[in-house]
DNA sequence: GTCTATAAATTGATAGAC
DNA sequence: GTCTATCAATTTATAGAC
């Protein structure tokens, strides 16, 4: 079926356009005229395969949580041990750290936009969702280094905060070394937490 | 000089109304009819005080600025102990959870959003410096403690950052006890780090 | 299914009376 | 200095030809 598989095609690069411009000059900045000429498909066209700007930036939500999913399961069959595995979280920042630095966390910064931007939306619970993904597979990790539920949770929550709140001090001072010397010593104290006895 | 009071009343009340407003819904979904509205200013008034929606933010900006120095001095003034002084700017966000928990941190999520709205301007400078007048005064604090200038500077972020991660969270998931428990880890964290000899 | 042209709405900014 | 009325620009969304 070749006709669908067009659509399909379109559809797609519709979202990876906006993926990107979201990432680089945020929701609001970013109007539908934008999103259309780097997915080369005429203006008109869009609303044909997204109703309203909120669906394509739920769209975008969707393709960011299924790649976090990925990644996350490609870890988990990478390492068994999951210290190793948070270590690749911690890692990923650092090999994009110009795009970091840039246009900060593409996932904590849509977030915040949107509390602002539509809070209370689908839309905005959809974002706020991104990072729940994040702090879920986080404490997963750490009860499986033998933490307890409630402390695993408490040890997510401190880690993505650490993560978050570094990459906007980062982004904000546009500082790569603020950003690598912070997440060197999240590595050490992951290196730490939770001692195997 | 009555007519000079009166202008300066309105002036300073525009900047009170679009403060609220800002943080609130934020830049983008603040209109300046919003913020004439709530400072009981007629709209095309606005534009006698405030050249453009920019120059108000900025003001916003500025009057953000002064309040948080002003709260630095006073801290240290009541504390000796640079430690108790830094147990303040904790208490701080705790004191007005409820706020945060809604709307985030007034000056991490201001800057955010004018990273992405008008990256690059003078607006979105004026922003950052924000994050720039918490992390120069606790270095302060750090050094004060017995650090050395390039540790203090590293503590100083780490704090910054996990208090900044830890809003946007908790606001993000509207909890609380994430806010609460995070906060209190940090404030376990700052009794121990630099330890007197 | 695809696209052009345009409607509709919002809102920042200004002109000009008082 | 103060305010009303309006302009101008942007952009989402739609109507309708092909």
């Amino acid at each position: 079926m070749p006709a669908a598989y067009d659509s399909a095609e379109k559809r797609s690069e519709l979202v990876r356009a906006a993926r990107e411009l979201l990432h680089q000059r945020g929701f609001h900045r970013t109007s539908l005229a934008d999103v259309a000429e780097l997915a080369r498909v005429p203006l008109g066209n869009v609303h044909y395969y997204f109703r309203t700007k909120e669906r394509l930036a739920e769209a975008v939500i969707r393709s960011h949580e299924a790649a976090l999913r990925e990644r996350f399961e490609l870890w988990s069959k990478k390492h068994a041990d999951p210290r190793k595995r948070l270590r690749e979280l911690l890692r990923a920042p650092l090999d994009s750290s110009d795009s970091v630095i840039q246009f900060g966390c593409p996932h904590g910064s849509l977030c915040q936009e949107l509390e602002k931007l539509a809070s209370g939306t689908p839309l905005a619970k959809a974002g706020a969702r991104l990072l729940t993904v994040y702090v879920d597979w986080c404490a997963e990790q750490f009860q499986a280094l033998g933490a307890k539920p409630r402390e695993a949770r408490a040890l997510a929550e401190q880690l993505v905060s650490s993560m978050q709140g570094t990459m906007l001090l980062a982004h904000t001072m546009r500082s790569r070394e603020l950003l690598a010397s912070q997440f060197r010593r999240i590595e050490v104290w992951l290196n730490g937490v939770v001692p195997k006895n």
